[in-house]
DNA sequence: ATAAAGTAAAGTGAGTTTATCAACAACTTA
DNA sequence: TAAGTTGTTGATAAACTCACTTTACTTTAT
């Protein structure tokens, strides 16, 4: 049930950025040293957000990144999909990337008791994680 | 946010056993071809489990594994902490096993927005599980 | 005694995570 | 256009975790 680093950086990453929204374009070593990641790890990450379409950066003197989108169109449990892959803890109770189990002895057949704890569980996290963006994000941090 | 096999496989084991509970003592390989679980993984897992204390054992010819305490009274959560360590998915929002994070910016001064949110799905994900016993568990799946 | 069963710890191979590095491409400003 | 700054890409790798496997016991019923 872990967060990644990965994804945890993602997520400060986009937090500063929507925090320059409208005002200014941020360099990869300011988003680096006010969120302490380290830069070369943090690229690979701007780099698949960038891919994602969620931020653009500008090269040369006076470059850096954006973001794309409108803070209230990207929700966290995008962010985190796209980082980590599926919220579900279990393959087989996810909605966007599901995965029949190969081994389990109710594949096909009846109701698996596994599968239906961690299917609410899953409807749990999502369904707070898809409801949170990150103008969300910002807004409960005006100031920092 | 992921499951692990080792706590899959647990959950399907106390599931066996819970539903023998009162009747028989099941042997490891009973339950290992019941749930298509590798026996000498399995072990490892009833080791465990038997050290918290939910499962006894009976060695020798006639031997096997039984619930110790009663269905009601373990929960899923309890079980996947157990295998898995803490259900939060970072451990600065662990109420069970506080880790303060070392290199976030942070850290002992304001309120952290990535802590923040994940203390929420923290608090949902942790209310689901911690309040899912065993006895639901097999109550939603009297045959099989 | 012996065979069935559980206990315990260490080992293993594959894969993932978390980076680091180097070379290159593109853009900006002077 | 040249110099300098920045982003892009791919390779490499240490550290760790996952999912088992192996090996070597110990206990118990008959």
């Amino acid at each position: 049930m872990k967060l990644s680093k990965k994804s945890e950086y993602g997520l400060r990453a986009l937090f500063e950025l929507t925090l320059a929204h409208g005002k200014a374009t941020l360099q990869r070593h300011d988003i680096a040293a006010r969120q302490r990641i380290p830069v070369e790890f943090l690229e690979q990450i701007l780099l698949t957000l960038k891919r994602a379409g969620l931020i653009s950066s500008r090269r040369g003197v006076n470059g850096g990144y954006t973001l794309i989108k409108q803070p209230n169109e990207i929700t966290l449990g995008q962010v985190i999909r796209l980082l980590d892959g599926p919220l579900a803890p279990i393959g087989c109770v996810s909605k966007t990337a599901y995965q029949k189990c190969s081994d389990c002895p109710y594949a096909n057949k009846t109701r698996c008791p596994v599968q239906q704890i961690m299917g609410t569980v899953r409807d749990a996290i999502a369904g707070i994680l898809d409801h949170y963006s990150l103008a969300d994000f910002a807004a409960d941090h005006p100031k920092s």
